[in-house]
DNA sequence: TCTGGGGTCCTAGGACCC
DNA sequence: TCTGGGGTCCTAGGACCC
């Protein structure tokens, strides 16, 4: 009865803007760097086809891509958004319903158009190449997840000729039946390796699986995928976009940084940065927060603190917000000095055996003993009364220790790397 | 030396209240 | 030594997306 969704999307997005304005990459493996130059983030189907992957970083294959004929490119989002603004304008003339799910995806509903969706996604596409010269593929099925395997699917082969219609049953089940479970929407590694591990090991099994079993077991939001790839319909069409409930600048140094001063600089650098993005959306702040994250690359857990101010009157004041996030980030560095002295201590605690435990039924065990007398030293350096040993009972000691194992990574202060 | 920068939603668990 | 039930709000963390 309703009508079908279809999804379009830009092929390679970034790699196709760069090439409409250097003719000479095309035909050639065009690589889009991210930011400060550090990993692949947009791929030609020529760079696809060397095996270079998402994320690859540049450093690393620098002279490998040399030899291999490779165009790189550092990326220009100003180009993108005004070429995807192009691209989202030709779409309104395909339906008066859009929505606008990335800088370089839509959806569209196709009620009004039963019977020859088909065609109309095909004269959509050559429209948009000729108009705006970016080349798209469309999936046009009864659900988003469904468009989205179906899109999947007119990708990448290309007897399709860049649109493909999930047309009846044996047809979802054939497409699927071609799928990885993370080739789905809303299904990443981990998601699928639980999944697998409980014997659902592919898309068709997803989607004949019991709906309340997933929902129990995960989440709704992967029962409502479930029921999508059954062609039951879970997610409507938004079309205006809500204004954002959250602004984020962030960016990493190429560097590790231990002093308080540049970390500071780079803050109020970003507070400009996300204030204006905010005075653009006219949109106010009430709270401001403030993260750094150490190097993710180590091996060993790292250091992600943050401290949120809130405002007492919600502001997009380039001021107010610079001396909240400067406040916030105060806030981190001293308890990431005090953490990092408290480090010393939780070591000893982890020599003496107290990493897991029941022996706190055994008050006079040594861990129990070797914790006690950590405790005490730890009141010295935080503070009298930071941990109470006095009412030290077997819940309180619990809580404690508890407490002092989700800080461990604390120490790891001196290699804070990225802030925002 | 060198590994993006944005977002969203959901859930578990703790704090607090009656 | 034992120890309610239910509700709300908040936060941290996990998972996903492009």
């Amino acid at each position: 009865m309703s009508g079908l969704i279809a999804l379009v999307d830009c092929n390679n997005f970034y790699a196709s803007c760069e090439r409409l304005f250097d003719p000479t990459l095309r035909g050639k493996p065009v690589v889009v760097l991210s930011n400060n130059d550090g990993c692949a983030i947009a791929r030609s189907n020529e760079a696809k086809a060397l095996g270079i992957k998402m994320g690859d970083p540049w450093h690393l294959n620098r002279a490998a891509w040399r030899r291999q004929g490779v165009r790189v490119r550092s990326s220009n989002y100003t180009l993108y958004g005004d070429l995807s603004r192009r691209v989202m304008t030709v779409l309104g003339d395909f339906s008066p319903n859009v929505e606008v799910y990335s800088i370089d995806e839509a959806f569209l509903d196709l009620t009004g158009f039963e019977g020859w969706e088909e065609a109309h996604a095909r004269q959509l596409r050559s429209r948009v190449l000729a108009w705006t010269g970016i080349p798209v593929s469309v999936g046009i099925a009864k659900t988003k997840t469904l468009a989205k395997a179906a899109n999947h699917h007119a990708k990448r082969n290309a007897a399709c000729a860049g649109v493909f219609m999930i047309k009846s049953e044996e047809a979802r089940l054939e497409i699927l039946g071609r799928l990885q479970l993370t080739d789905i929407w809303g299904i990443g590694d981990r998601l699928a390796y639980r999944l697998k591990a409980m014997g659902i090991e592919s898309p068709v099994a997803l989607a004949e699986a019991d709906a309340e079993t997933i929902r129990k077991t995960f989440s709704v939001v992967l029962e409502r995928t479930a029921r999508e790839l059954k062609g039951e319909p879970c997610q409507e069409l938004e079309l205006v976009n809500p204004p954002s409930k959250s602004i984020c600048a962030s960016r990493s140094f190429g560097a590790e940084q231990t002093a308080f001063v540049p970390v500071s600089e780079a803050v109020a650098t970003f507070v400009a940065r996300a204030s204006e993005k905010l005075r653009r959306q006219q949109l106010v702040a009430g709270t401001v927060s403030v993260f750094l994250e150490t190097n993710t690359f180590k091996a060993v857990k790292q250091y992600h603190p943050w401290a949120t101010v809130s405002l007492p009157v919600a502001s997009a004041d380039i001021r107010t917000l610079t001396t909240a996030a400067q406040n916030a980030l105060r806030m981190i560095f001293k308890q990431g000095y005090r953490y990092k002295k408290a480090g010393v201590l939780l070591d000893d605690l982890s020599a003496a055996g107290c990493v897991q435990g029941d022996f706190w039924s055994e008050p006079d065990s040594p861990q129990s003993q070797a914790l006690m007398r950590a405790m005490d030293r730890l009141n010295k350096v935080w503070g009298r009364g930071t941990v109470k040993t006095a009412s030290c009972g077997t819940r309180e000691a619990w809580r404690l220790r508890a407490d002092l194992m989700s800080r461990r990574y604390t120490t790891r202060w001196d290699e804070l790397l990225r802030v925002t």
